[in-house]
DNA sequence: ATCGGTAACGATACCGGTATCGTTCTCTAT
DNA sequence: ATAGAGAACGATACCGGTATCGTTACCGAT
């Protein structure tokens, strides 16, 4: 095996430069008290030597990193994808950079205390704050700036950013009652999930109020997946009295929808009504009705919010929430009344 | 202001239990030289007083850190949403975990020597590895591992992952030559990226094999955005002589053409043919005919790579080239012969 | 000539871990 | 009884930066 050739280190620069370190440092951090002869020749050996800062060993030393920190489970959800254009953009605008950590995937073996590991593992050690998203984790908290977007559970004990789900549940509901659907299938999202349950609950809430009986068979479980929603739809659409209409807890379960519908021949919306949650950009392509909760938004809030924290200035709110908005399209249609 | 708590270190914990730091670390990183007894109460320390180690100093130390990087301009673009779909499951696959860098926007104001900051920044530093997709920088290369996916240059000093993007683009315009096309337009990627350079190159000498005269008013600059594709196709389509067939160099640009021609009550493909490039999810919803070059597999190979070469495996090659393949959809169709 | 002030720079502690080596203690073989 | 081996653990150097303080040289003022 051959030599490693070391990554070139301050140290390295100040050699060559023929100055000490701490005139180096001085250099890479603007301080005024360097001449300029010498700040120019500094550059000039950088330059030529390649030399960039380590981030590991700088984020130790000194409390300011301009860094912020994001925990996603998984980059590769639609979901995931929607908040992080939000967190993008405020970034953008922002004198922060931003780093994602990810697992890949929620479910996969790891070290020791790898459970609690990745949530503060950005904390005061890489970042000024952290944003979690989706997630259980950051039970513990430490002390540092950190917020959560669309948190497990309802009320963390750190600002977060949620939206209206159980509002949001009904709007879609009455919508559906209001067209004549009396019969309404709902496929469930993961039961661990906070959000999942508030918008199951407003769909009981909503036939309750309406003095329709809920039948259990119509609420399928679920995992926000699409596939979990053409396994779910098949089953509600072979049954002996299947829904007129689908509630799925969320577009890519309403996705699914779309597919089994396909596969058993059936054309939404005249033969099924199908309504979605979130507002993934799929879903205006396939014409699918949901609600918007403004993912976006809700990402580019949260980031805000927590640049403020990180300067150490009061928040507005602790929770900010964000109200949804049904968005009508061409996934339902009214259902005449029977004569 | 009230006293910050510090964060609990190795130390703290130690120091709880009674034992030296050295102890602490071996149980952390599960090395065998520990009691079982001391082990314990070690990790029953842990959990109680909620430490999680500081990445930042482990990665100064040890070697190994199971982390990859990965650095992208833009997380918000379709572009390397696809491409971070691909990584995102290699990741997953492995025992890896991801850390992404990014700067929220290409154009930024930043530090001293940012521009070269933002690439290394992980390496050597906090990462085992990096990727590099879409973009320029990297240029001087330290030895650690590091890959590209679709990089600036053609040939960059390490391993790259790259369409057949010139291949690709003469796929399209024989496409749309036996469609009976003559007069086609193009909406140019940003000239700095090698791959939309090599499009146009198709574009062009596809047009001389067919022996017809390149016409530059029909070749548009552009920046690889919807609205420079809007901005252009409106551009094209008002002029005097306007094209029967719109090639645009990406998807979104592609999207603007839809835009611009709805705008001018032109209908796809009636009136207007048009041909994209990428594949992203989108084209699939709007029908749009368009070049797949396996954006995620891209980076799901990649990912690979790196993972190789982190482990200090030999590659098969050092640049893997990913055939493209035409997607016909219904964007376009077969102009009539003029009588 | 002595002093104080300031600009420019160097020496060193320190951040929070890991790697390396040394120390202590027990147990077994001779 | 003593040496040697091995288990369990501690002490300390070190990673590559930044923060703090100290040092030197040069200046004008008293």
């Amino acid at each position: 095996m051959p030599t490693k050739k070391r990554t070139v280190t301050i140290q390295d620069v100040a050699k060559k430069a023929g100055v000490s370190v701490s005139t180096v440092s001085r250099v890479l951090n603007g301080k005024a008290d360097v001449a300029g002869e010498t700040q120019e020749k500094i550059l000039g050996v950088i330059s030529k030597l390649g030399y960039t800062s380590n981030l590991a060993a700088r984020s130790m030393r000194s409390r300011r990193k301009d860094l912020l920190g994001l925990v996603v489970p998984d980059i590769g959800f639609p979901y995931s994808i929607e908040v992080m254009k939000g967190i993008n953009r405020a970034i953008a605008e922002s004198k922060f950079d931003l780093l994602v950590y990810t697992m890949g995937d929620v479910h996969k073996s790891g070290a020791v205390l790898h459970e609690q590991h990745y949530v503060s593992l950005l904390n005061n050690s890489l970042t000024d704050g952290v944003l979690i998203v989706a997630s259980a984790a950051a039970e513990f908290i430490t002390d540092a700036p950190i917020i959560a977007v669309d948190p497990h559970i309802i009320n963390p004990r750190y600002p977060s950013v949620q939206g209206t789900n159980y509002q949001g549940a009904l709007d879609v509901m009455n919508y559906l009652l209001n067209l004549g659907h009396q019969r309404i299938g709902f496929v469930c999202g993961r039961p661990e999930i906070a959000s999942a349950e508030r918008r199951l609950q407003g769909y009981k809430d909503a036939l309750k109020e309406a003095g329709i009986t809920i039948d259990e068979s119509l609420i399928i479980p679920g995992d926000f997946t699409t596939k979990s929603g053409y396994i779910s739809t098949l089953q509600l659409l072979k049954s002996n009295n299947p829904p007129t209409a689908i509630f799925a807890a969320n577009d890519q379960a309403a996705l699914g929808a779309f597919q089994a519908a396909e596969e058993l021949g059936l054309r939404i919306p005249e033969d099924l009504s199908v309504v979605g949650f979130d507002n993934i950009s799929e879903a205006k392509f396939v014409g699918l009705t949901t609600v918007d909760q403004f993912l976006s938004e809700m990402g580019y809030i949260a980031t805000q919010m927590l640049i403020k924290m990180v300067n150490n200035e009061k928040l507005d709110v602790q929770v900010h929430k964000m109200p949804t908005r049904l968005v009508e399209r061409t996934s339902c249609r009214a259902l005449e009344p029977v004569h």
